[in-house]
RNA sequence: GCCACUGUGGCUUAGAGGUAUAGCGACGCAUUGGUAAUGCGUAGGUCGUGAGUUCAAUUCUCACCAGUGGCUCCA
C-alpha cells in the first residue's frame, strides 16, 4: 500500500505515495480547489518540507482555509526579501508577515518607488523558476549569522528572552530568520505580484526607524492570481471617493477645510431618504425626536469628562469675544489660557464632539418617575472631532458627522429588552439595505482591571444583555474581553469597505458613568430615588462613514428608492418635447424624482450620458410613445420594454419605491 | 501627527527653465436621430498657495495647504 489517505472538508480524499512531504499535499489541494486550500498535518511538527512516513497520522483537515495561504503568502515574503537583498546589497530584511490578502515585508534601506517595483518583482519571478528548496536549519549561532543586521538580532534576542528558540529557512544563499512553516520550494511562488510601496515604522513606533514596506499577494495558480487582480480594479472602481466625484453625491472644498463634508443635492437625497426611514422606525418603537444645538459649554464636558480629557481630538474650544480681550489685556499667554480653561477658571464653549451631554440635560429637565421609562431620546445630531489630519479619508473618516444617535435612559432591569430593540432596529436596517456582510463584536471588561463604573453585578446583566442580543442577530460574532468602554459594555456593527478596510457602522453602549456624572435620577414605586442607566445607540454610526459604505456596498447602483434620481426621461426627437414635459410632470406629482432630457443630441449619446448617472430607469420616448401615452422603459442593466402604459410604469415604480426593495420591477427573462 | 508620493481649465490628462496640450463636459450653429459617442465652431487655465534662485519659473529650492498609500490613532 504506502497510500496516504487525505479526507478533504468537501468529503473528497485524495490518495498520495509514501514519501511526498506536507508541503505537496497542501499545494496540490490548493492547485484542485476543493473548497479548502490547506491541511493540518499532525505529526509533521508544522514542518511542511518534512517527507510524510507511511504511518503519519495525517487526520485534521482545516475548517480555516487560510492555513494553506498564509503559508504561501509567508514564503512569498520571504522570495521578495531574497530579490530585495540581492538588487539592493544594502536593504536590511527586518520583519514580513502574511496578511490577509497577501504579504509584505519592511525593509531598512534607501527610498525606492512604485517603478522599482517592477525589477524586483521579476527577480522573484526568476528566483522562483530557480526552483529553490527551502529548508528549515536549526542553528545556535543565530547572532553570527544576522551580526549585520540590527533588526533580526533584536528579534533574535526577544525571543531569547522570551525562552523560545529560533530556526531559520534557507533558499539558495538566503537566509532568514523565521519558524515557518514554509512551502517546499520556491516554484510554489511563481503566481506573485507586487502592488504597491508605503512606508512604516520599526515595530510600529513613530520614534523608531522608517522603513519601506513593500506589498504583494500571491496565489497557487495564474487564474486565481488573475481573478484577484481583477476584484482590487473591480474595487477601485467601486471606491466612494472617486463615485462621490462622478455621481455628484458629495463634495470636499479646501476652503471649508479637511474632512468636512459638503452634501451636494443629489447626495443629499440618500441621507434625506435614510433619515427619513429610520425616523419612522423610530417612532413606531417609542423615541422621541428631540433637537439640540452644536455647541455647548465647556462646563458641560467637564461634568461629562470629555473636557480636558479628550481635549487632543476636539476641536479647540470658542472663548467669548470679551473675556478674551481683557485676558490679553492682562497679559495671558495660550498656555495661561489653556490651563485656566482646563482647571475650570474660564468658561468657554466647546463644538460638541458628541451628544449624549446635551441629552443627559433634557433628561434632567423634568423630574423623572419609574413610570416613564424608557425614555428614548433621539436625534440626528451633528458632532466634531478633530481627527489626525493623516486619517482623513473621504466619507468614512471625517472631521464633522451626523449620528443617527439616541440615548435611551432606563432602569436596570430595562437594559436587556432594550439593548434587544436597538440590535432589532440595526438588522432591520441593514436587512433592507441588504449589507448581509458584517460581523459584531461584543466589548465586555477586562476582568483583570479596576477601571469600570458601575457595580459588578450590574456589568454581569449587562453583558449578558449585549451577548444574548448579538447573538439573536444570527451572524457571526466575537466577544472581546478588555475591549468595553470604562462606563460599559456594547455591541459594535463592522462592515467592510471595498478595499477590504473594515469600518465601524452602527454601535450600541451601555452606559453607567454619564448617569452618575450628571446625577441623573428616577423615582422608583417604592418611592427612592434611583440611578437610570443610559444607552447610546446608533445604527448607522454616522451618515457620512455609512452612505460612503453603501455608495461602495451599491457600486453606485442605488436601489430605486435610495436613487438620487429615480428616472430620467430621454427624448428621441425634439418633437416629443411637450410630452416629455407633461410625462415629467406626471412623474413629479407622484413624488417621483425624475430628470428630463430633451436636447437634440442622439438618442445614443443621451443614453451614454445619463447611464453615467445611474438613474434606477429612462425613459425613451418618441412618436410612438407621444401617441399611445406610454413609455419605453430602459433599466440600469440595460432591459427595456417598449409601449408600456404612463400610469403603468408610475404603479410599478411606486411600489417599487414603496417596499424599498433592491429588485427592480422591471425584469425580463431573457 | 509621522514617513513616502502627488497637485496643470468642471472631469480625465500631455508637456517642458522662456506664461501650456488633447479628449470629455459647457456654450453656439447645423442636424430631428429609436437604445453605449452626428458634424463644425467658440469660450474656459495667474499650471495648489506663498517665498527664494534666475535675465526669465508653472517647470529648480524651501515653507505652507490639500489629496493618495501606509504607520499611529479613532472616547
Amino acid at each position: 500500500m504506502g497510500m496516504i489517505a487525505v479526507t478533504l472538508p468537501d468529503g473528497a480524499i485524495n490518495e498520495y505515495a509514501k514519501g511526498v512531504t506536507a508541503g505537496e499535499i497542501v499545494f496540490d489541494i490548493l492547485g484542485k480547489k476543493h473548497g479548502c486550500v490547506a491541511a493540518t498535518i499532525n505529526d509533521v511538527e508544522s514542518d511542511f518540507s518534512t517527507e510524510l512516513h507511511e504511518d503519519c497520522n495525517v487526520e485534521g483537515i482545516l475548517a480555516d482555509s487560510d492555513a494553506g495561504m498564509h503559508i504561501l503568502r509567508h514564503s512569498a515574503a520571504h522570495l521578495l526579501a531574497q530579490a530585495v537583498t540581492e538588487l539592493y546589497p544594502g536593504a536590511l530584511p527586518t520583519i514580513g508577515p502574511a496578511i490577509d490578502s497577501g504579504f509584505y515585508y519592511d525593509f531598512a534601506m534607501e527610498a525606492i518607488d512604485e517603478s522599482d517595483l517592477k525589477a524586483i518583482e521579476k527577480k522573484m519571478q526568476s528566483l522562483a523558476r530557480g526552483n529553490l528548496t527551502i529548508e528549515r536549519e536549526d542553528s545556535a549561532e543565530l547572532q553570527t549569522l544576522f551580526q549585520a543586521n540590527p533588526y533580526k538580532l533584536e528579534i533574535i534576542s526577544d525571543k531569547l528572552e522570551d525562552g523560545a528558540g529560533s530556526t531559520i529557512y534557507r533558499q539558495g544563499d538566503f537566509y532568514d530568520l523565521c519558524l515557518g512553516p514554509h512551502v517546499p520550494s520556491t516554484a510554489k511562488l511563481m503566481n506573485v505580484k507586487l502592488l504597491s510601496i508605503s512606508t512604516a515604522y520599526w515595530r510600529g513606533d513613530q520614534n523608531n526607524a522608517s522603513l519601506i514596506r513593500i506589498y504583494g499577494t500571491v496565489f497557487p495558480d495564474k487564474h486565481q492570481l488573475k481573478e484577484h487582480l481583477r476584484n482590487l480594479e473591480e474595487a477601485k472602481k467601486r471606491d466612494h471617493r472617486k463615485l462621490g466625484k462622478d455621481l455628484q453625491l458629495f463634495h470636499i472644498s479646501e476652503k471649508v477645510g479637511q474632512g468636512l463634508i459638503l452634501w451636494t443635492p443629489r447626495g443629499a437625497v440618500i441621507r434625506q431618504e435614510l433619515q427619513d426611514f429610520i425616523a419612522k422606525e423610530l417612532k413606531r418603537q417609542g423615541y422621541h425626536q428631540v433637537f439640540t444645538p452644536h455647541i455647548g459649554k465647556l462646563d458641560l464636558y467637564r461634568t461629562s469628562g470629555h473636557f480636558p480629557y479628550y481635549q487632543e481630538s476636539q476641536y479647540p474650544p470658542v472663548i467669548e469675544r470679551d473675556l478674551l480681550k481683557k485676558l490679553s489685556e492682562d497679559g495671558c499667554s495660550c498656555s495661561d489660557l489653556s490651563n485656566m480653561m482646563n482647571d475650570g477658571d474660564i468658561d468657554g464653549y466647546l463644538l460638541k464632539p458628541m451628544n449624549c451631554p446635551h441629552h443627559t440635560q433634557i433628561y434632567a429637565s423634568q423630574l423623572r418617575s419609574y413610570r416613564d421609562l424608557p425614555l428614548r431620546l433621539a436625534e440626528f445630531g451633528t458632532v466634531y472631532r478633530w481627527e489626525q489630519s493623516g486619517e482623513i479619508s473621504g466619507m468614512t473618516r471625517v472631521r464633522g458627522f451626523t449620528q443617527d444617535d439616541a440615548h435611551l435612559f432606563v432602569t436596570e432591569e430595562q437594559i436587556a429588552k432594550e439593548v434587544l430593540g436597538c440590535i432589532e432596529l440595526v438588522q432591520i436596517i441593514f436587512g433592507i439595505l441588504g449589507m448581509n456582510d458584517y460581523r459584531v463584536r461584543v466589548g465586555l471588561r477586562d476582568p483583570a482591571s479596576d477601571k469600570y463604573v458601575g457595580t459588578s453585578d450590574g456589568w454581569d446583566k449587562a453583558e449578558a444583555a449585549c451577548i444574548a442580543a448579538a447573538s439573536s442577530l444570527g451572524v457571526p460574532f466575537t466577544e472581546e474581553e478588555g475591549e468595553a468602554a470604562f462606563y460599559g459594555p456594547k455591541v459594535d456593527f463592522v462592515v467592510k469597505d471595498v478595499i477590504g478596510r473594515e469600518w465601524q457602522l452602527g454601535t450600541v453602549q451601555v452606559d453607567y458613568n454619564l448617569p452618575e456624572r450628571f446625577d441623573l435620577t428616577y423615582q422608583g414605586a417604592d418611592g427612592e430615588s434611583h440611578r437610570p442607566v443610559m444607552i447610546h445607540r446608533a445604527p448607522f454610526g454616522s451618515m457620512e462613514r455609512f452612505v460612503g459604505v453603501l455608495i461602495e456596498h451599491f457600486a453606485g447602483k442605488f436601489p430605486t428608492w435610495l436613487s438620487p434620481t429615480q428616472v430620467h426621461i430621454i427624448t428621441i426627437s425634439e418633437r416629443q418635447k411637450e410630452y416629455a414635459a407633461k410625462v415629467h410632470a406626471t412623474l413629479k406629482d407622484a413624488g417621483i424624482r425624475v430628470e428630463s432630457d430633451t436636447s437634440d443630441n442622439t438618442i445614443g449619446k443621451k443614453i451614454r450620458t445619463h447611464r453615467k448617472m445611474q438613474p434606477a430607469y429612462m425613459l425613451i420616448l418618441g412618436e410612438e410613445e407621444a401617441a399611445s401615452d406610454c413609455v419605453s422603459i430602459r433599466a440600469r442593466d440595460g432591459t427595456q420594454v417598449k409601449d408600456v402604459p404612463l400610469s403603468q410604469f408610475i404603479t410599478d415604480i411606486s411600489e417599487e419605491i414603496g417596499s424599498k426593495t433592491a429588485t427592480p420591477f422591471l425584469v425580463t427573462n431573457e
